[in-house]
Order: C-alpha cells, then sequence, then structure tokens
RNA sequence: CGCGGGAUGGAGCAGUCUGGCAGCUCGUUGGGCUCAUAACCCAAAGGUCGCAGGUUCAAAUCCUGCUCCCGCAA
C-alpha cells in the first residue's frame, strides 16, 4: 500500500517536532512555509525553522507569499491530505476542500478559547492555569473549524513561553501520529465550536510587551513570563529600555508609586506593584548582554542609588 | 553603506574626554570567627585592557584598519 501522501504546512519551532514524526511514517511530498525574512543588523537572510529541518531531510519546500493566490503548485502535488501547525497564513476555500482527508490543524490551545497566532503567551499571560492542543478541520476563518481531538495540559506556575513551547510542542507531535489513522479511517467525530465561548489570542503587540507595573504582582509575574524567552517584556527607566526577562513575588508592601524600585536585595531588585513588590531577576539594558540582577548589582558603584527610581516614568 | 551602544582577571562594571603604578563589587582558593550559615573578619591566586598597525620617552587611554557582541528600526 501506498504510503499518506502529506503537505505539511508551519513555520516556527513549534512546528517542528509533528513534522519530525511525520516523516518517520509517512510521505510527506512538501513542507509549505512562510518566504524567508531578511532579518538583524546585517540583514541575513533568515530561514524558518521549519525550512531548516526540511532542507535538512530533503523535503521539498514552498513558500508562496500570499497562498491565498498563490496554490496551483500545492494542488499538482496531489496531497491526500494537508496538515497545519502554526502556519500563518490563512488557508483559501479551494485548497481546503482539495485533498482526499481533508485540512487538519494543530492548534496549541484549548478551542474555542485562545484562536489566534499567540495562543501560548496569552495562556500565560492570562493566568490560566491549564491550556493543551486542539487537532482540528480547517475551515476558512482562523482557528474556526470542527474539533477532532484535544488534550490537557497543566501550566505549572514556573512555567514561561519557552517551557510551554516545548511541552505543548511534543504533545501535539504525539496526538498527531496518534490521530491521523483515525482520520483516514474516518473513525472521528468533529465536534463544532462553541461560539459563545471564542476567546481570541492575537499575536503581541508592541504596547503589550511593555511591562505594566499598574496591575497586581501576580498580573506583572504572568506578563514577564509570558513573553518570556520571546519577545520579552521590557520597561523604561531613565528614558532608557530595558528587557525584563525574570522575575519573582515579592513580599514588601511599602508605600509607593507603582513602578518605582522600592528594594534591592541581593539577586533582585524589587519594583512597586498595586498590590505589593514584583522582585526582578534577570534584566538586559540596551547595548548590554543579558545579565542577572545580581551581576547588573555588581556592576552599580553604589546599589542604593537605584532606589527611587521609576519604571516606564515617561 | 538604516540609527545607536559595547569588548578591561571567572561574572558584572569603573578608568578613556585631559596619555604617567591595573581599580571596584562579586566569585574562586586558603585561613579565622560562630551552635551554625549563602552572614562577618583576614589573606592569596587570577589580566598581552577584542585583534593588527601607527603616534609618543611612555598607550586601556590618542590616530587608522579589522573582528565579534548587543539595543532600536525593518
Amino acid at each position: 500500500m501506498e504510503k499518506l501522501k502529506i503537505v505539511y504546512m508551519g513555520t516556527p519551532d513549534f512546528s517542528v517536532p509533528p513534522l519530525e514524526n511525520l516523516i518517520k511514517e509517512y510521505n510527506v511530498i512538501s513542507v509549505v512555509t512562510q518566504p524567508d525574512k531578511m532579518v538583524g543588523r546585517k540583514r541575513e537572510i533568515k530561514y524558518s525553522k521549519v525550512k531548516e529541518f526540511a532542507l535538512k531531510n530533503n523535503i521539498k519546500v514552498l513558500q508562496p507569499e500570499k497562498i491565498r493566490y498563490d496554490y496551483d503548485e500545492i494542488i499538482k502535488l496531489n496531497p491526500d491530505i494537508i496538515i497545519t501547525c502554526a502556519y500563518g497564513q490563512i488557508i483559501p476555500k479551494e485548497l481546503l476542500q482539495f485533498p482526499k482527508y481533508g485540512c487538519i490543524n494543530i492548534h496549541a490551545s484549548l478551542l474555542p478559547k485562545l484562536r489566534g497566532g499567540a495562543p501560548i503567551h496569552k495562556a500565560i499571560i492570562n493566568g490560566y492555569s491549564e491550556t493543551g492542543v486542539t487537532i482540528m478541520y480547517m475551515d476558512e476563518k482562523m482557528d474556526s473549524g470542527d474539533i477532532i481531538y484535544q488534550e490537557k495540559i497543566k501550566i505549572e506556575d514556573n512555567d514561561n513561553v519557552g517551557t510551554l513551547f516545548d511541552k505543548l510542542s511534543i504533545l501535539g507531535s504525539k496526538m498527531i501520529m496518534k490521530i491521523l489513522p483515525e482520520i483516514i479511517n474516518g473513525n472521528v467525530n468533529r465536534i463544532k465550536q462553541d461560539e459563545s465561548k471564542v476567546t481570541y489570542a492575537y499575536n503581541i503587540t508592541k504596547e503589550e510587551e511593555k511591562i505594566d507595573f499598574n496591575k497586581t504582582t501576580l498580573e506583572v509575574y504572568n506578563q514577564i513570563r509570558g513573553l518570556n524567552p520571546w519577545p520579552v517584556g521590557y520597561a523604561t527607566i531613565d528614558k532608557k529600555n530595558v528587557k525584563i526577562y525574570e522575575s519573582k513575588i515579592g513580599s514588601s508592601n511599602k508605600k509607593a508609586v507603582v513602578g518605582e524600585i522600592i528594594n534591592v536585595y541581593n539577586d533582585s531588585i524589587g519594583v512597586k506593584t498595586i498590590d505589593g513588590e514584583i522582585l526582578i531577576t534577570a534584566l538586559q539594558f540596551e547595548g548590554k548582554k543579558r545579565v542577572s540582577t545580581k551581576d547588573y548589582l555588581n556592576g552599580l558603584q553604589d546599589k542604593s542609588t537605584i532606589i527611587g527610581k521609576i519604571f516606564n516614568k515617561d
């Protein structure tokens, strides 16, 4: 029997583990990923993670600028099924209808919650205690198709986007292998999404990356870990940008302006929030490398001079 | 040639403008104190000051070229 012909569409790291599993047992005839981007100061061309992986494994790579118009080549490949995972573009109707077994998507949330491009970030920022992966049929709107299969995962208090990414990515790669034979056999239920429970997780904006100390300590903590290790939250101090990588919950309830540095400890600085104090433990100033707060403090002539400075004052 | 910051013992920095003994806070090692300690006290080790060339009696510092790192913008 001939192997199932799959076209796989995905872009970031998250999309790699499922692809890695699929090529072991199926015939992945092509990988579709976002166009190469010029990135960085040196304008280097950067391939997507999925493209790098595909090239290593000698899989044909397609990179349409706009798949909405440019999908003929995929049709010509005559795939039996299209599997997407964080691809980044909406698939047109003509393509959705083409494959024999349809088009399915791996999405990193428990749909109908958190439709969109940043479900992992938003799950943490929103303070959820669990999230998961949904495998679903695609339709013409983003992440709105019928659900095939879901699994939950707990969000630990110390998870950040990086750790949760890894967990969900591995979970997703296991789930697709488990459910794909059922899909081909037609042994799956299609569960319509409850439109009244839909929430969205649009891509993170610059404004959302700015750490807002005018919130509770827990909310600030969640925002910081929900942006780490990418794109990383920032705040301004003395009119300079400072990236804030890691934090801990503090316990001081000193009175001060929100955003003011109220304490300097051995390995952290305490910043006033609405209901207490957030301890910043790793940061990065403009032009500098990322350092632990302990290292940053070691470089200061007099640690006490930063007390009273206020984040996001300007 | 998009804009800007940076490279100084293992870490983070000062010193560079105005050339003149290699310095600070940590860490490491050894010793001391203590019921005890990541605390405190004493001591030691550890640096071709990113690379190459130039100016000078003398260069971390001034001049020229190069490499690498980072922030912003895309």
